[in-house]
DNA sequence: CACGAGACCTGTTCGC
DNA sequence: TGCGAACAGGTCTCGT
């Protein structure tokens, strides 16, 4: 489900909720949800501490704790609540914690390829990681010479959480609709002028993103409305909002890519033609 | 290095 | 109605 917004927006709510509140204990009701340490450790570990922080990284919730960190990352169907008072654990339970004054911090995931490390130094799950795209690293000039050291296609790169941090698939075919570039253009292959595009549409996007809560679509994420603002994701078959033409939907590695064949014309030195 | 395919999983929707 | 295929917001690993 989620992609940067929908992480900031739940670390914004679990910031409010959390804060303060001591782990008592833990209830791990699918064991490879967590990646480290074993579960022995981990429960052992968690008792005990008290969350100091919450804040995003990438895709990553890092709950700072008194004397370690709680990485989660809820991949495709993730999500996090809290709970006051009594709590009878649903199906897709993966882990319970209690905590203090009542607390539940549920971790739900359906298809289960969410995963959650207690760590002593986030780094080590996040050292990889390409610049967040609010920060001050993230320039145009940044973009264009980053977009220039590799040649690949511009969809599959900006998913890639070590070229650019926080960017799915929603977020990635939005970006490249509003800065007007296909996605199977060759990165190398951009301008200036079109790298300084993308830099403003990928932060533009995300802020729409965060402004309306992120976005809600089917069972999984509830909360955001950013789903009622797509110009292109999910949107095949449907006129553009900028020219009219209609909407296509193509594969591009492995996933599911929607765009506006009249506005994102194909830039590749190799195939210029399309 | 870049890319495609397969894995990891369950649930919903689509197409015949 | 039924039933298999296709698809889903992510990432990892392996083979070419």
């Amino acid at each position: 489900m989620p992609e940067l917004p929908e992480v900031e927006t739940i670390a914004w709510t679990l910031r409010r909720a959390l804060i303060g509140k001591t782990f008592l204990s833990a209830d791990l009701r699918w064991p490879r949800t967590l990646a480290a340490p074993s579960p022995a450790a981990f429960k052992k570990r968690l008792k005990g501490q008290q969350i100091t922080s919450v804040s995003r990284r990438a895709k990553f919730l890092d709950l700072q704790l008194s004397d370690a960190h709680l990485l989660i990352h809820l991949r495709m169907s993730g999500d996090l609540l809290v709970v006051l008072g009594g709590y009878q654990p649903a199906k897709h339970d993966r882990l319970i914690a209690k905590l203090s004054e009542d607390t539940s911090l549920i971790f739900s995931d359906p298809r289960k390829f969410g995963r959650i490390w207690l760590v002593d130094d986030p780094v080590e799950i996040l050292g990889e990681l390409g610049p967040e795209p609010f920060s001050e690293a993230f320039t145009p000039d940044w973009l264009y010479s980053a977009l220039h050291l590799r040649r690949r296609q511009l969809k599959p790169l900006l998913l890639d959480q070590t070229f650019l941090a926080g960017l799915g698939n929603i977020y990635t075919d939005e970006a490249l609709h509003l800065a007007k570039l296909h996605p199977l253009s060759a990165s190398d292959s951009v301008t200036k002028k079109q790298a300084k595009g993308l830099w403003r549409a990928v932060r533009e996007v995300l802020e729409e993103g965060i402004r309306h809560n992120g976005a809600s679509i089917d069972w999984v994420y509830r909360g955001g409305d950013f789903q009622n603002h797509f110009r292109v994701y999910g949107q095949t078959g449907k006129p553009c909002p900028v020219c009219g033409t209609t909407i296509e939907r193509i594969t591009v590695g492995q996933r599911g890519t929607h765009y506006c064949p009249q506005c994102q014309v194909r830039a590749n030195p190799k195939n210029p033609v399309q």
